[in-house]
DNA sequence: TTATATTAATAAAAATCTTAATATCATAGA
DNA sequence: TCTATGATATTAAGATTTTTATTAATATAA
């Protein structure tokens, strides 16, 4: 058995199943889709688009600010939502882990 | 506005949240962990070395394996448990799709 | 006052933990 | 053989905690 003796800490255990608990939900995952298509969109057009109702809206994108993987700039009365593609790449290398890429 | 009009079907929008959904929680990652260090390891393995409750170790081993990243193959009285990679390889490319890699 | 967005309060649903019960396999011993 | 015992692991039942949804209230800019 190779078992090394690095083992994951419990500070980025935590951080990373925080990333993975604001991922867990559909209409997050949509949410981000979206934004993805469309960089810097504020909150109405969301929840139009998606047909999500306002409030539920406010609550994921809280969810997803929260954990760092979306941010916002306040444009007058709009609130301009985007990825922090940064946090979402940093993801990616937690997966490569598994697959031993890096 | 881009806004291509493919958008993510409910099937895989459900099928990536619940995937999401089985990496959200710290001892989760710690039992991928592990098990991508040592391949093929019995419960017992798992819970004696991470220091888990058995009964709390065989629950999370079942989110795991209804989320289809991990499974197992019956040795005898042991249960050899293992990371299946193919999906773990398919939620790096979800992530792949937000950082437009593909 | 209206449009935009967040927050609060509470109800409903889902996830997690605790503890106990069950199931299966290997084997020691009558 | 057979059956009892220990080791492995899963499952069940419940209580607790966390998430989510619903609805109403609040905040702010035009």
């Amino acid at each position: 058995m190779k078992q090394t003796k690095v083992v994951i800490d419990g500070q980025k255990l935590h951080y990373s199943s925080e990333l993975a608990r604001a991922l867990a939900h559909p209409l997050r995952l949509k949410i981000l889709e979206f934004l993805d298509r469309n960089q810097e969109v504020n909150v109405n057009k969301i929840y139009n688009t998606l047909r999500i109702e306002q409030s539920i809206t406010s609550q994921h994108l809280k969810v997803l600010r929260t954990a760092g993987v979306v941010d916002y700039v306040k444009e007058g009365k709009y609130a301009k939502y985007y990825i922090k593609y940064d946090v979402v790449a940093r993801a990616e290398k937690a997966v490569n882990r598994f697959l031993g890429k890096e």
